[in-house]
DNA sequence: TTCATAACTGTAATTATATACAGTAATTAT
DNA sequence: ATAATTACTGTATATAATTACAGTTATGAA
C-alpha cells in the first residue's frame, strides 16, 4: 500500500463500501455525487492515481469496472512476529484472505496464526487463526494480543491497571503472566473477536 | 430458491461466478454473448425471471446493477436439526451468513452450530460454528456429521466397516459410540472441515 | 384447446458511463 | 526555483448499457 493520501483513502474506502453494500462498484458520477466534485472528472482522475499505486484496478471501457487488488480486497494474515517493528510491517504478512464482512461481529484488521499451547483451555489450538480488531479497548476479560519487551503473545487479559496487568494463559500448565507497565514495555496489538480453523 | 429452470441456473450460476472472478456483475450483452444468444433482451427476460423467483435483485437504470439476494447469496446457518426430513430444510436454517471463498480449502455447504461439550478436545465448543462439506467421502480420522436414527450428532469417525461403525466424542468424559449400520439408521451428512468462532 | 411460461430473435431509443482535453490552484519534491 | 503531484472545474463525446415493444416457437398445465 503506497501511501495513499488522505483524500485517496478516503474515495478508496467509498468503493469498498460500496462494493460491500451493493454488490458491485460506483461509476464516476456517484463518486462525485458522493464526494460533491462538480465533474466526473475528479473522481476519473482520483480512480487513475488509485490504480498507479496499485489498489485497485480498472477495465478499460467497462461500466463500473472497478476491481480492488488482492492486497487491498484481502486481510493479512500474520505468521511468526519479527522482534521490533510494526506487527502489520510487510514481512510479517504470510499472506492475505479475502474480506468477509457479515461474519464475525466485529471488524478483522489482520489474523494471527497461533502458535503453541498456551490457550487451549479455551479452544484456541496451535495454527488457528484468530482474528484481530486493533482498536476495540482492551478490557478485562478480553483475549488480547499484547507486546511485552517486543514480544508477542497471545492471553487472556486478567488485571489491568496503571502498576499492574495481568495475563493469563487458559491451559493449567502455566503460570499467569504478571506485568509493570511502568518498568516493562507493553503494548496492546488488538482484541481477538473470532477464531478461524481450516481442516484441511 | 423457487425451482429455477435447468437454464436459470445456468445463468444464475455465470453471474455468480463473474461477481467472484470480477468483482462486478455482468450486463446484460456479456450474458447474451457467453450464452449465444442474439439478443441482450434474451438476457434481460432471464433477469426479470430471476428477480421473479427471488433470487436476485435488479436496479432500474443502473448498469450491472445485479444484486444476489441474501439467500442464493449466503451459506445456511443450522442450528438445531428437527428429528425426520434433510438437514438443509427451511426450517433448520437459523440465518445465512456470506460465502467466503479462499477461506477454508474445502467448500462449505453449511454451517453447523455445535451443542454441548463431547468435542472440546479437539477445540469444538458449544457454539462454534462448523463448516461442513456435504460430498467428501467420509473417512477415518474426519470429524463427521452423523445422523444416527434420525439424531444429528459431530464426532471424529474412528472406524468404518460394514458391520461397525465407531464413532469417538473427544471428551474423555464420554463413551464411544458403537453402531451396526446393518441394524441402525446410519446417515453422514457431510465432514467438518472448518471452524468459526465469534467473540462477540 | 387455450393459456401461461420459457426461451429466445430483432429493432430501437433513451440514458448511463467512461474518458479525453483544457484549464486552475495549492502543495510537495528535486 | 522549477517541476511534478494533488485535487479539482468545465465541457464534450463516443460508446456502453438498460430496457421497452413486437414477434416466434416449444412445452406443459388448466
Amino acid at each position: 500500500m503506497k501511501n495513499l493520501t488522505k483524500r485517496q483513502s478516503e474515495i478508496f474506502n467509498y468503493i469498498k463500501e460500496e462494493i460491500e453494500n451493493n454488490g458491485y462498484p460506483p461509476t464516476r458520477s456517484e463518486i462525485s455525487k458522493t464526494f460533491g466534485f462538480k465533474s466526473p472528472n475528479a473522481a476519473e482522475d482520483h480512480l487513475k492515481a488509485l490504480k498507479k499505486k496499485g489498489v485497485l484496478d480498472l477495465a478499460a471501457g467497462t461500466s463500473r469496472g472497478i476491481t480492488l487488488s488482492n492486497q487491498s480486497s484481502g486481510i493479512p494474515v500474520i505468521g511468526l512476529v519479527s522482534a521490533g517493528g510494526p506487527i502489520l510491517a510487510e514481512e510479517n504478512i504470510e499472506k492475505t484472505i479475502p474480506n468477509n464482512p457479515g461474519i464475525l461481529s466485529h471488524g478483522v484488521d489482520f489474523y494471527l496464526k497461533v502458535k503453541g499451547d498456551s490457550m487451549i483451555d479455551v479452544g484456541i489450538f496451535e495454527n488457528d487463526l484468530i482474528a484481530i480488531n486493533k482498536n476495540i479497548p482492551v478490557k478485562k476479560g478480553s483475549i488480547v494480543v499484547a507486546r511485552i519487551n517486543n514480544e508477542v503473545t497471545v492471553k487472556t487479559l486478567t488485571k489491568i491497571s496503571d502498576s499492574q496487568v495481568i495475563l493469563r494463559p487458559e491451559n493449567s500448565s502455566y503460570p499467569d503472566i504478571e506485568i509493570n507497565p511502568k518498568k516493562d514495555n507493553l503494548i496492546f496489538e488488538g482484541t481477538c473477536v473470532g477464531l478461524l480453523r481450516d481442516f484441511s
